[in-house]
DNA sequence: GCCCGTCTGTACACTAGTGCACAAATGCCC
DNA sequence: GGGCATTTGTGCACTAGTGTACAGACGGGC
């Protein structure tokens, strides 16, 4: 039996903050899509043919590849967000590469075609551009976090962002793997993950890592998961609790107005 | 005398890439605005009102502050490009703050009303969603460098990406500064740059770094800065070149195609 | 042409993180 | 329930970069 639509829309926030209206623009052209681990949604270089909003549990990530092999993780997206020439509008050749880091489903659209919907729904619109910007404001403050912070908080604030996109405390990575994402050296990573589970903030596991303590984990995580969270909340805060439905992101206080303009 | 507006837009390979029509649109409502070093064109947490295109020599930053008190550097912006709301378009509270590193001028123009005039021009978001797309690669391939990158690589890259907005090869900067925006020590920059003068990459003067071998300087850069520019020349060389008048950003190949739908 | 604040050079002890090699453990598959 | 690939743990030598302190040099302002 295939999954009713508005289930799937309800699986990513950005959807399901939209008005029924223009859900309905879109629906037609929705198209439901699975993912495995490691996947890839689009090549660097390639121009980049659909949008995807990641249902659920879904998490995908924008990489960078460099020279030397390494390919390194510069944003996460999960469901409360969309990849995909999210701030290019597609037609562009994507300068990064889009990987599934959980497995999962997305729903997509071919850009061109949301291009047109956005035409005729301001709504829309604007829940896009909001989302661009607090991608944007991700990914800013990555680069000041790699540029000044160590890799025991770093790790940390990852493995929080991670979790913000789940609705376990088992996430499902690898040293190795993890140590690729923040750029760093595998051993070292092993190290620091035991160091920190001699803090009591997590165990280790072949293959996951299980969060034990949250609120010891955003002590020892640098501020740059609590700022990234703030803009989220202060852009799209109102907007994803506008259909009163899915209060996700685990929200931590009242979500800020300066948005009174809705969407 | 009041300089000629046409003069001033052809200070920005934005503004000039325009077409006349687009071009009138904006005129009544631009304002030339100096800056000097240092200078905020806004702060993080304020709603961004205006949007600005650095003319000529004029290079701003955006910077994350971060708690400890540094302030790193996560984009650069000069002539080639515009700075503030160009991703959110105005109307929401800037993450970062935007400062000026080599003073100038630059025109401005009111937020809303350059979304009113977006509306009537294709050109015009065109425009803008195509830079957005090279600001965010920029900061894309930061996140990578910084994770990975030697700080010798990361200067080098960093000169040269100056030097690509100014017309000169003397560039006005202090270690000190410079360090900041790295998110290095001051004194181990200063040993870096040493060394790139014995290499004879450099030449290092009191507030001044003076670039002596782009070639060289190009060989010793990490990857990043030649990516970011490619995807500049794939996204905006077109465009830029669109008028027929300036070439800048020191065009190393013929600019791409993949573009072709023009503005 | 001298003064003084700012900028640069350098020394030193120290820590974070790399890079590599290999041993040990886990857990999935049959 | 044994075998085996994958994942994790750890040892070790090394380098990059921090943090701090202070001396010296430059050059703009008077």
């Amino acid at each position: 039996m295939p999954p009713d639509i508005d289930t799937l829309l309800s699986g990513n926030l950005l959807l399901s903050a939209l008005r029924l209206p223009d859900q309905s623009l879109l629906k037609p052209h929705l198209e439901l899509k699975d993912y495995r681990r490691g996947e890839a949604l689009f090549e660097a270089g390639e121009d980049v043919s659909f949008i995807s909003f990641p249902l659920g549990q879904c998490v995908a990530a924008l990489v960078i590849g460099l020279k030397d092999g390494r390919a390194v993780e510069t944003a996460t997206v999960g469901h409360e967000g969309a990849i995909g020439g999210v701030v290019s509008q597609g037609s562009l050749p994507a300068f990064s590469r889009a990987v599934v880091q959980v497995p999962g489903r997305v729903l997509r659209i071919e850009a061109p075609v949301l291009q047109q919907i956005k035409q005729t729904s301001p709504g829309l619109r604007n829940l896009i551009t909001r989302y661009s910007d607090c991608l944007l404001a991700q990914v800013l403050q990555s680069v000041a976090c790699n540029a000044s912070h160590t890799i025991e908080a770093r790790c940390v604030r990852w493995l929080l962002s991670l979790q913000d996109r789940l609705d376990t405390n088992v996430l499902p990575i690898t040293h190795e793997v993890l140590a690729e994402l923040l750029g760093v050296q595998r051993s070292y990573l092993t190290r620091t993950l035991r160091t920190l589970q001699q803090q009591g903030l997590i165990q280790v596991r072949r293959g996951r890592i299980i969060l034990v303590s949250r609120p010891a984990m955003e002590e020892a995580a640098c501020e740059c998961h609590g700022a990234v969270k703030r803009h989220f909340e202060a852009v799209l805060g109102a907007v994803y609790n506008a259909n009163g439905t899915l209060v996700s992101l685990r929200a931590t206080a009242a979500s800020n107005n300066s948005m009174s303009q809705a969407i």
